[in-house]
DNA sequence: CCATAAGCGAGACGGTACGTCACGTCTTGTA
DNA sequence: TACAAGACGTGACGTACCGTCTCGCTTATGG
């Protein structure tokens, strides 16, 4: 979250407290107008700053977006011991819906994912603000599992155990993302119980 | 891909070539520039036709690359018999992630999807054109299943059997494509055959 | 004054009414605020005019002002007939310093003039639309003053008769802007009627 | 050219190399960029200079520039006895058209004129340190013309004097501005020698 | 068979937001 | 206290697209 383009140690430091507010006006306004309709001299205003104070640590619309929802990931994901991998990974599907059922962060990563597909720097940038901040939650459980004897230890190859963390990834994160945005229906917990379940046979065999 | 909005009988009738002109000139602008770049003067530009006849036909931005999108989906997915469950989801992620290696689709479908986020309408329309097209094959791996008798027989109650088809449609498209576009890593056959393997295995108890 | 930019034959024509409002516009803004606080916004606003439009005719500030000038020059500017060559040059003098009396055109003037010696372009401009217009007021006072007898009959070479006009123009114009801009001194009556005699006594004689 | 803004005693004194560098760079940014896109930032880094110290002595670019220019005209002019009234007349025509010549005194001369025009304080502090300075030749010239018996002596009106000097400053100096700045014609000994004559032969009957 | 009614290209129009620039002020650390 | 550095709020800049609106012209049908 700290300001992305960096600067040197000479003159007046940037404001933090600009940071904040502008970070929080972005995600007031997403909420608010969405996406599209979302314009940088509304955030500026709302967040009481000078539109130049926002150009010079963001580069437009999109980096401000993705750093913007990437503090709501910060400090919503986490992932308490349920006890259990399956409860553990009902959880966190739990939690990434909950995160999904604000329209704009819905709208806002969304958009921001469209616009990946086809500007590199972009997809970089969120994939380290948002995707590999998560992913070790995937980590945490698998460690955790292996602990209670539920799954058995690591592979000796490391490529081989970061393999199938990614593959564990990619399933809960769009089997969540594809039930939220495509199929338009709210993620319940039967829902959330029956893709643990599917997860936690599934796994008990998927390493060859 | 008719007009949407249909005319009267009377007068110089609307030009058929403009149509394809434009929804081929959105297409081509749509991976060259991405949602966020597209304008609406430089697909008229593209297409040899002015901004009017473009208005004529289409209400905006929107419902245009929507309909420049889903002709891509025309033709449905078809699901040749591989010999096992497996195999055959195996196959339909391969073809799915064959699908999503156009860039116009890529870049197209997700554009879409965001914009629907906030767009019911929008929302609906996809459902119909690309999302239940490809739902069927779903219902028809199970049943190839069953008769193979790799899974059991199905429920007595067809709102289960709904939901659980409607959980593997999202499993599958999800992590597909989150594969593809969050990850940005390719579909190759290793990761075809590990996600088919977990749901092979998951299936077989997910249904309580 | 009509629009400096010629458009093709084809499309919508545009707007004389706009041209009419924005130099009107131009000039109001420029009595009341003055070259160095007019901006471009203000004078489409009062024009009732979108930015786009003022930019599509004019490239820039000095341009537009230079035009907004040059027309009041125009409808300002003649030679009525006073009887003598004394009385003719006492006229356009009078005439002259009256324009320089509004701050505005006193202000503009001087502004565009400045730039203008470090930018041929506009340079050119304010020959064209300001200063060559007003030279064919010298050769009418001259050839009055020839008919009426006051002076003799043109040199039978050309460039001689162009070579004084200039010299005559340079003194007339530049005395009255010197006395009004830089000694700040108001031209009265008798200011101009000594200018006047001083031009009339010195142009028996002053060709060789 | 001592800073226009004096200071305390106290704590550190302020670099006399500074001001001269920033007067130095005006008049370098003021040839280059003429006043409308001179930029005192852009001051500033010429002269390696911070824009705080800019700040501390001028009070903004008016005053900075007129301070750059002025700089420019601290020696006097003087005016050599060439014998006869129209070879003094000559003489101080071609040596006002030589200082004109230099592209900064040029474009700064003009920029502050246009500027005077709406700030009284500046047009005061050109007449000051320009005007004043060069006015008093015309007093010289005129005594040498009486003491060869070539006008006759003054006036027993000194009001009437004053009067008939500042006359003949206005037309040589506004002839020859004119001619530089918005003919934009050198100024040549024929064009010099022809003024001279003008005015000699004028200046015999002026006088009422 | 030609009048009517739309379609069409071109491009101007009133808007809105953009991203940049310079202003003049301020807050740092260092001299 | 001066100074270099540079962030800050402000406000105008000139540009880009938006979606609408004339224009003058073309192309089908139907009275």
């Amino acid at each position: 979250m700290e300001p992305p383009t960096p600067h040197k140690r000479t003159g007046r430091p940037r404001s933090a407290e600009a940071d904040r507010a502008i970070l929080g006006a972005t995600r007031e306004a997403l909420v608010e107008l969405g996406w599209g309709k979302l314009t940088l001299s509304d955030v500026a205003a709302r967040a009481g700053v000078a539109k130049t104070t926002l150009y010079r640590r963001w580069a437009g619309k999109n980096e401000l977006v993705v750093d913007a929802i990437a503090a709501l990931f910060e400090e919503q994901l986490d992932l308490p011991d349920l006890g259990s991998l399956q409860a553990d990974i009902r959880g966190v599907v739990l939690r990434f819906a909950g995160l999904l059922d604000h329209p704009a962060i819905r709208t806002g990563l969304m958009a921001v994912v469209a616009e990946a597909t086809h500007d590199d720097a972009l997809r970089l940038r969120i994939r380290e603000a948002i995707v590999d901040r998560q992913k070790h939650l995937v980590l945490l459980g698998r460690a955790r599992a292996q602990s209670r004897g539920e799954i058995p230890p690591d592979d000796t190859d490391p490529a081989l155990t970061a393999r199938d963390a990614d593959l564990i990834f990619d399933v809960i994160a769009g089997s969540v993302v594809h039930r939220v945005m495509v199929s338009a229906t709210p993620v319940d917990d039967d829902w959330a119980d029956r893709l643990a379940l599917l997860l936690v046979l599934g796994l008990s065999g998927v390493r060859r």
